[in-house]
DNA sequence: GCGTTTTTTTCAAACGTTTGCAAGCCTGAT
DNA sequence: ATCAGGCTTGCAAACGTTTGAAAAAAACGC
């Protein structure tokens, strides 16, 4: 017995026939007897044949294999869509593949190199933090490779995306505040140079503005890592200022906890006195019953791997470039909701 | 240009050579003229040349991807140990392909069919909850097929494990609540038919022994789904009874959060009154300030991919069937520390 | 200019699978 | 007998790469 998996050859030598009647009688070939047939087929049950998928993709010149380079796979968001890649992938008999970049522009164009290596049917893309320069990924579709992004919208390069509306997603969250009576909404503010940043800011100036409450810039504060810890200290500086304030939309679940946290430490009551909501959803936020916005990860990767397959399928050019944008949902817990 | 990616076909066709010669040239082999090289070389960057992967693995019988099939990804546990086993994976050189069995038997037999299929050069598992019968696990042992088991032990098969130190992290867990002065511990213990709840519980006992404090069953209270519902409905039926408690020690995280909620909601203080401990140190509980034990994801991957390795090199026996157990370690946080 | 060595290049097979085409065999009609 | 036609099977090439062995080409000594 040989060391490894069986292969056809295998059983085309322990039968005495060639392998082509062994392939065919595998697949329902017409033109085989039944005889041959029986032998085949009970002969790869017994020794548990499986085609050699590599074999398989090398002369289909195709892999059955798509590519993922996420950020990281840590993040309760990021784990989430891979799950829903990972459904959608299996069902339609696709394998995926998954790299970290691990927010490094080096990594990310290390593991594209991988996966084109390895070559893959398709790429899934969340950008790093750090990428600017798009080379590694021109050279993705400059090879024909069907290539989506999710959830970072990439300027400066037109190819299919999946995203969340962080517009509508921050104005609805706004709004949600203003309904429960809030006068002074803070916005604890994210990283500047994301477009994600950007896009909840905006939603949040326009709620305001919709409703005829003022910006007031000293109330717009910048969080640049996001951090639980960064938060609290920002906000309870704030509140030591004595700004009049009753409502806080912040850029992440993370710096919504922060300000949770510095406003229950001054003594202030959740919701009464000042109500909460975040961003993205985190498991946690159910548990300490912080408002949030869900970014549905789930239905993203479902949705990434489904434009996926309609670039890989259609040859001509007409499906290319869509963006597809999935509503964000605002999830209001006890954080924020004053009214019963 | 033809349309996929480029091969040393191409190459040697455009250059009028042999494709030896191309192979040679792009790997420093002797024997090889410098003009040649030298033209070689630039036309595969000009292409951006890539070998193909898929040809390598025929060619070597050997894939340098190891296969991962694990229960969720979503867990945060879950979620840690991959990227240790990416980490270090990738340092090998290697690629890794994920499968979730969700917990099903099935599923998890269909991760391994592909996976196998795939050619994987090992195979990383943690059973499903389901799984029993262990024919499709042996299988790929009976193929000569690298495997290695991690966080879930399994019971009947002897294969190479690496799985945490659940009897001495719950020891530990229980032994810290006895050091902060707890003189009614009660456990929220897991499902019984899992090797961890009854390692954890064992642990439990153990320490309560070892300090000299009776045992009581009325304290010993099974969580069969794990929420934190559960575990809070529990809690407080407990509470009501009017038992005398002053220290919980959770099965894991979820429970112990609905043991803290209803602590908080019968007007308890904690850890004045009662200290809590959970097991697994989820995301959250950092931020809830909830004490756990830690399970080292992220080391258990590495040492994974590391003993995997091993299992590749060792073509003899000797290195098989080891279990590597690592320490767990109590993080003791607000929940639990009376004493400054 | 010819034999000999050295350098450079090519050939062919292999990895496992599929598939168009050709070939073998058998049956029955002429 | 011969041949058409239907079953069944085998051959060979292809996918992209590597590599031992053989061949070709160049360099050298005389």
């Amino acid at each position: 017995m040989r060391s490894g998996q069986v292969t056809i050859k295998d059983i085309a030598k322990e039968l005495n026939i060639s392998c082509s009647t062994v392939s065919r009688a595998l697949k329902d070939f017409p033109g085989i007897s039944p005889t041959t047939k029986k032998s085949v087929v009970d002969l790869a049950n017994k020794y548990n044949y499986r085609p050699n998928a590599i074999a398989l993709s090398l002369r289909n010149q195709k892999t059955n294999t798509i590519g993922v380079v996420i950020p990281e796979t840590v993040h309760f968001f990021f784990s989430t869509v891979i799950s829903g890649i990972e459904d959608e992938a299996m069902s339609e008999g696709y394998n995926v593949m998954i790299c970290q970049s691990r927010e490094s522009y080096e990594r990310e164009a290390d593991c594209i190199d991988t996966l084109m290596g390895a070559r893959v049917d398709g790429l899934l893309v969340s950008i790093s933090r750090e990428t600017s320069d798009l080379a590694h990924l021109q050279k993705v579709v400059s090879e024909g490779k069907p290539l989506v992004f999710f959830d970072r919208l990439v300027e400066g390069m037109n190819a299919t995306s999946v995203v969340v509306d962080d517009y509508q997603g921050a104005y609805d969250a706004t709004k949600h505040l203003i309904d429960q009576g809030c006068k002074h909404i803070v916005h604890l503010e994210g990283p500047d140079n994301l477009i994600i940043s950007r896009k909840r800011k905006e939603g949040y100036i326009s709620a305001l503005e919709d409703h005829e409450m003022p910006i007031d810039e000293g109330l717009i504060i910048e969080c640049r890592d996001g951090s639980e810890a960064e938060a609290a200290k920002l906000f309870q500086h704030l509140l030591e200022s004595g700004a009049a304030i009753d409502g806080v939309f912040a850029n992440n679940d993370m710096a919504a906890l922060g300000a949770l946290q510095a406003s229950k430490s001054s003594g202030l009551k959740v919701p009464e006195d000042i109500a909460i909501i975040g961003f993205s959803n985190w498991q946690f936020s159910s548990l300490i019953d912080l408002s949030s916005v869900e970014q549905h990860g789930y239905e993203m990767g479902r949705e990434a791997v489904r434009l996926m397959f309609q670039e890989i399928a259609n040859e001509d050019e007409s499906a290319k470039s869509q963006i597809r944008i999935l509503d964000a949902e605002i999830v209001p817990r006890g954080s924020s909701s004053r009214i019963a």
